[in-house]
DNA sequence: GCAGTTGCCTAAAGGTATTAGGCAAGCGGG
DNA sequence: CCCGCTTGCCTAATACCTTTAGGCAACTGC
């Protein structure tokens, strides 16, 4: 019998694609060894198993959206870095939604320190390098878009925003706006 | 053989519980029903499959945000409520996280419509009644707040935000300080 | 206390995950 | 060229979760 020339790269990949066609929780073992025509436990040399792959298939796509990051980044300062990179990680949800639910993924720390999640944070603030922050609010600035990109990206992705006006673009812009102004204007602590 | 009592009721509870204890990936019938001492085959009766199961929880969880929220919002405005419904949300996915997880899920938009979501959306615009918005500018601040609040709280219980410092809690009495700034002083739509 | 309902059980089938061990495809050396 | 070794994919088996069908006993109301 032909072999089929399974690699855990070749396995990844298709797990990706998997994902970004029926979802990343319906990837499943089984699923990627019907779509290679082979039987399931010919995977177990590839992959350690379900987690591993699933793992995998996030590091990819951290991978993928650091890439598209950097080339946003590259040139680009101020407002128009920072909508760069805002764009980036929607456009990527929208063309690759498996993969985008794939990259918010829980990792472990250790995995999470190896993985592309530390460039994304450096490119972060890189972006913010165009505002002007001294440490914590830099950190505080941080979290802030990182929150909100992960939360506006999944809600988006969930459906959360269609079926009503404005529609999800019109905000996406102002919240840009927004979020730019908020930086280049950043207020000091309450006093509480 | 006595009788176990069970009803869709205190199955969602317990399934409830059971999120927060094991997590919300975790709930499976088969755990639920050895919860109960009871054969899996009962709990059809009471609940329609795996999916109706953890829907009803993540409408319990939403029901009770939205109950938190209420009780937090009275007789508060501006900052004040801010903070208040802010913090309902986070407290309330450090106390269950499990439900929080839940009432996160995808749900489809009939049971969405249905659901204690509504509550919500209601209530956050409430809380910008305090603020100075007009439309299209209060729907998009809604979903600002909400893309805010969600990725907040899935990133810390994440564990994104542990293990560096400011200390997570530093960093959401600023951001809810920023967001407060930024509402009050809303930007114009940028010129392209 | 009896009849009817209904709640929980047994049985069974199908899907996913994972491990152990086997056979042959394909490569490298003679 | 072909022989042997590696290693890739397979069969087999176990375990768990989901879901449906049908049965018997325990409550409920009369």
């Amino acid at each position: 019998m032909a072999r089929a020339g399974l690699t855990p790269e070749r396995l990844v990949r298709a797990g990706a694609e998997l994902a970004d066609e029926v979802g990343f929780d319906e990837v499943t073992v089984s699923a990627l060894a019907r779509r290679f025509d082979v039987k399931v436990a010919s995977l177990y040399s590839h992959v350690r198993n379900s987690h591993d792959l699933r793992t995998r298939i996030a590091l990819l796509a951290l991978e993928e959206l650091a890439d598209r990051a950097a080339a946003a980044l590259a040139g680009r300062a101020g407002k128009d870095a920072l909508a760069a990179m805002a764009n980036v990680y929607r456009d990527y949800a929208r063309e690759h939604p498996g993969r985008s639910a794939a990259a918010r993924m829980r990792l472990d720390p250790e995995t999470a320190a190896a993985s592309a999640g530390v460039r994304h944070a450096r490119m972060t603030r890189a972006v913010l390098r165009g505002y002007d922050l001294e440490e914590p609010d830099q950190t505080h600035a941080v979290r802030l878009l990182g929150s909100f990109f992960h939360g506006y990206v999944s809600l988006e992705l969930a459906g959360g925003f269609s079926h009503s006006l404005p529609d999800s673009e019109e905000t996406w812009i102002r919240l840009i706006d927004a979020l730019d102004a908020l930086l280049r204007d950043w207020p000091a602590p309450s006093t509480p």
